[in-house]
DNA sequence: AATGAACTGTACTATTTGGTACAAAATTGG
DNA sequence: CCAATTTTGTACCAAATAGTACAGTTCATT
């Protein structure tokens, strides 16, 4: 344990690099970009991610879901009413300023955007998804021990239609920037949660 | 009007071009994939496409506009139960051989494949989106007429949720093998037409 | 301070990329 | 058959790209 320390933060480079795939998307992304953004060398960035490219978006990944899975998981576990946690969240992807960004979700980016060999990459985004798929299922679930939900739907199955809502309407986002059009359809598919 | 004639079909080329651009999305696609796929050279490829591949893609949107969106309309406009073919149709997109293919939509995937600085391509992906919309729409309007329909949502908002829809199971499919969950969300997302 | 380990910067390379230039080929009309 | 026109194949190019090699640097340990 000797040896030269490194001249940057791990998790700012790490940072920078989400910021360079979300705005112009893994295949647009070059390494150019990345070094410029991160402001390091080729020296470093192969020294620290030897697996390259592929490698830096595998962290990056895992440092979005540090980030913002985590965040939902421990509001939706802690908060008072989950439900009405849920429906915030989703309405507040209807606005200009959501606070998880306007680029869509990084997960749901990367199945579309990855080239079909990088199989590996898709299987992690996919598993990250049903991640928040779980994610949802025990806020639901928690919802209905708090006797907030009196669907007969299972907590599963709910799960399920709201990482679909999720998936949806980070790609509708895209196509309508009608704010209003947006928030009705989010309150029209909440109605799940009765 | 004389010249040496093509030794190609415009529309067969497009057709392949399509494939390509499905299969491996509009940023991997490189003009040599596609070239090879059309089976032409870069003198007649340049020459027929002189925007290069964003043209080639502007006009393989229009192809798939005509092949299967037309298709879609045409079927929902003399059917006789519009209703229950939107039921079908969304049922059988959870299917392995969906009739639309297992590569998602192909505008929702430009929309997230493209890069920011084609600003174009992505105005015309969503306006064929929004196209798919007013074709849901005009089918849930003609439901209505037909008394088949009695919720109380305007045709227009049901529109936008079954064009959020799409979008949604485009995505979702590629996290989730489970036939039997996405035929369950279908399901439950499909409640709202009753 | 000497040693060795960890890290960095730069120069280099090989490949792939989209795209152009242009002469040759295939046709129609005169 | 000749001229005009349209299409094609090939050779070429410049830029961008991912990645390697490696010498030099900075530190902890002794």
């Amino acid at each position: 344990m000797a040896g030269r320390p490194k001249i940057y933060d791990e998790t700012a480079i790490l940072d920078k690099a989400v910021e360079v795939f979300w705005e112009k998307g893994y295949a647009n992304a070059t390494a150019d970009d990345l070094l410029n953004a991160m402001g390091i060398g080729k020296g470093s960035f192969y020294f620290a991610f030897k697996g390259g490219k592929e490698e830096l978006f595998r962290k990056s990944m895992e440092r979005v879901v540090e980030l913002n899975f985590k965040a939902i998981r421990d509001a939706l576990t802690t908060c008072a009413d989950p439900v009405q946690f849920i429906q915030d969240f989703f309405l507040s992807l209807t606005g200009n300023e959501s606070p998880v960004g306007n680029k869509g979700c990084y997960f749901g980016n990367a199945l579309i955007q990855v080239s079909a060999d990088d199989a590996g990459l898709k299987m992690i985004a996919a598993k990250y998804l049903h991640l928040l798929e779980e994610i949802f299922t025990e806020a639901v679930q928690r919802g209905k021990d708090l006797g907030l939900l009196h669907t007969p739907e299972p907590a599963g199955a709910l799960g399920t239609y709201l990482v679909n809502l999720w998936n949806g309407i980070n790609v509708t986002r895209r196509m309508e920037s009608d704010q209003r059009k947006l928030a009705e359809l989010v309150r029209m598919n909440l109605k799940v949660l009765n």
